[in-house]
RNA sequence: UGACCCAUGGUGUAAUGGUAACACUACUGAUUUUGGUUCAGUCAUUUAUGGUUCGAAUCCAUAUGGGUCAACCA
């Protein structure tokens, strides 16, 4: 489409981004960032970062600041940032000039009128009482409008087209309502505010937008916004639109989003749970991952939904290049090693900080006679295929030694407290003389060396796939199980020095980052996604694992 | 029961009248000091019926299915 086009029909191609300021921006939109950025980026030309603000009573400055964030975070740079409101003033004169044209009347119906008026999809509508005013008349009470003469909600400027339009949109759609509201930006200056149509076409002309593009809902809209460059004899901008994407397990609505918000079924915009950008930020996603996201879901025009797996696929892909690789261990197990010394005794052992980069480079760890290991990685009685440790089996604790299970320790009720296991010292990490093979191998900490680290674990949102889809309230559907909270897990004494930039690999356990609730009393961390994990202990014994 | 938009493996997207493909998922196997990664492979696709054509996923018609439109929201 676009190379047509670059044959002498335009000479750049120029978009625009038009978020309205009433909410936090969803990966939805970061489709549509990608795609206007992106098409700007690859074929010459720029992109506007354009605010639709024509409703006062919605936006606010908050989101403003928040989108702007977001759309550089992912990676973007906007030529202008503009504002519908910017064009207030404009948008008025072109008010008057429909006016002259007798194309736009003031209408005193109510809404409920308008609406008895407006006919059905299948049925025409009929004429307001008021379509036939004289053009001095409608100027006149316009301009009283606007200055505050009259109450929200008494009259609005109406397009005079034909009631009896097939497209119920060309029904005398309204142009301008009374609004004696306070805007984010022109403050207490208007009193009547335009509508979406006759804001958004006359925006992209006077911003010579040469590919408006937009979702699937705003096609019945085209042939106004159509009609509406053509009265005023305005910049042709055309609109051109795609099917918003959908992911399973979440929703990416700003009202469903906001209630998740206002009702506290989260902890906020930014809730590592939400699908917003600041929520996916907050989780560990990556810009990279994000923008790899929306290539490889395209645009089409067919409704759709999007399996969230292609998003962690993404970024799991993103992080294995990127994380540092770090033990962490969040069910402790107490493991003593028999044959090694006691007391002060320890040892650092030096392993690779990412396998997949050498320029990483590597840390050292410290080892010593006690350590502990996920309580999962133990079974006394496993089944075949269990590669972990069980008694008189033998593992790999990583970048360490081979230990074998001699003893398994209980307390009075039978559970498992502590094992006892001797090492094969040469089978260290490195130079392993001792020719001895084993399957399995674990990560681990030592006891007296680990530090405490609050971990967050996170599911997806909602237990449907399309929690708008269901029978009743889309809340009902939330998963309750959506955030697990490891108070203590025992880390690595590395851990200590975590930063916000850099990523990181919990080895076994998923890819993880430091959460901005991190302090010096406490370090938390988000787990971004688990590790793609193809171990099935049995057919049809424990299910999916958490997270997948 | 009006108009408009849409229909390709489980999912998403290509194929611009000329061999239906790519990615994800799932499943096999190899490698592996992460049951990760990597590598090799397997399963699986044009909604239906007609028509035009030497040739149709593509063009036409009809049907079926899904979506959108009756806010002083965007």
């Amino acid at each position: 489409m676009e190379e047509d086009l670059k044959n002498g029909r335009y000479k750049q191609i120029i978009t625009r981004f038009p978020p309205e300021p009433n909410g936090y921006l969803h990966i939805g939109h970061a489709s549509s960032i990608c795609l206007n950025f992106g098409l700007t980026k690859k074929y010459g030309g720029y992109t506007n970062l354009r605010f639709d603000d024509t409703n006062p009573a919605t936006e606010e400055t908050e989101y403003v600041e928040s989108i702007k964030e977001d759309v550089k975070w992912l990676g973007f740079e906007w030529k202008h940032e503009l504002y519908a409101s910017d064009y207030f003033d404009q948008l008025f004169e072109y008010a008057k000039k429909l006016i002259k044209k007798g194309l736009a009347y003031v209408d005193d119906s109510t809404s409920e009128e308008m609406a008895a008026q407006k006919g059905t999809p299948t049925e025409p509508g009929k004429n307001s009482p008021y379509r036939n005013r004289s053009i001095e008349e409608n100027l006149d009470l316009f301009e009283r409008m606007e200055a505050g003469e009259f109450p929200d909600g008494s009259r609005t400027l109406r397009a005079k087209i034909d009631m009896a339009h097939i497209n119920m949109i060309m029904r005398d759609p309204v142009l301008y309502r009374i609004k004696h509201e306070h805007h984010h930006r022109t403050g207490d200056k208007w009193n009547v505010y335009p509508m979406y149509d006759m804001a958004h076409g006359q925006s992209d002309a006077m911003e010579h937008i040469t590919h408006s593009i937009c979702t699937l809902e705003f096609v019945p809209h085209r042939e106004l916004y159509d009609w509406l460059i053509e009265k005023l004899e305005i910049y042709p901008s055309h609109q051109y639109e795609f099917a918003r994407r959908n992911i399973n397990y979440t929703v990416t609505s700003k009202r469903k989003l906001m209630q998740l918000v206002n009702e506290k079924y989260v902890a906020g915009w930014d809730d590592p749970r939400m699908s917003t950008i600041s929520g996916l930020r907050r989780r560990g996603y990556t810009p990279e991952s994000i923008r790899d996201f929306c290539d490889r879901i395209g645009v089409a025009k067919r409704e759709n939904m999007v399996d969230v797996g292609l998003l962690e696929f993404c970024v799991r892909e993103d992080l294995n290049k990127k994380a540092l690789r770090r033990m962490v261990v969040f069910d402790p197990l107490k493991l003593v090693i028999t044959n090694y010394p006691s007391g002060n005794a320890e040892e650092y052992l030096e392993t690779e900080n990412n396998p997949e980069d050498e320029k990483a480079g590597v840390r050292k760890i410290p080892f010593s006679n006690e350590l502990y290991i996920e309580r999962e990685d133990f079974m006394e009685n496993p089944p075949k295929k269990y590669f972990r440790l069980a008694p008189g089996q033998m593992v790999r604790l990583k970048s360490a030694y081979i230990i074998k299970c001699d003893e398994v320790i209980k307390d009075a009720s039978g559970n498992v407290t502590e094992l006892h296991c001797s090492y094969i010292p040469e089978s260290r990490s490195g130079n392993d003389t001792s020719g001895i093979n084993v399957k399995g191998t674990l990560h681990w900490v030592s006891v007296k060396h680990a530090i405490t680290a609050e971990v967050r674990l996170y599911d997806r949102l909602f237990k449907v796939e399309d929690p708008t889809d269901e029978a009743g309230d889309f809340k009902d559907y939330i998963n309750p199980e959506s955030l697990h909270v490891v108070a203590a897990a025992f880390a690595e004494p590395e851990l200590k020095n975590a930063k916000f930039e850099e990523r990181y690999q919990f080895i076994r356990k998923g890819y993880f980052t430091l959460d901005k609730d991190s302090s010096t009393s406490g370090i938390v961390f988000n787990r971004t996604v688990t590790l793609k994990d193809s171990w099935k202990p049995a057919p049809a014994a424990t299910g999916k694992k958490e997270g997948k």
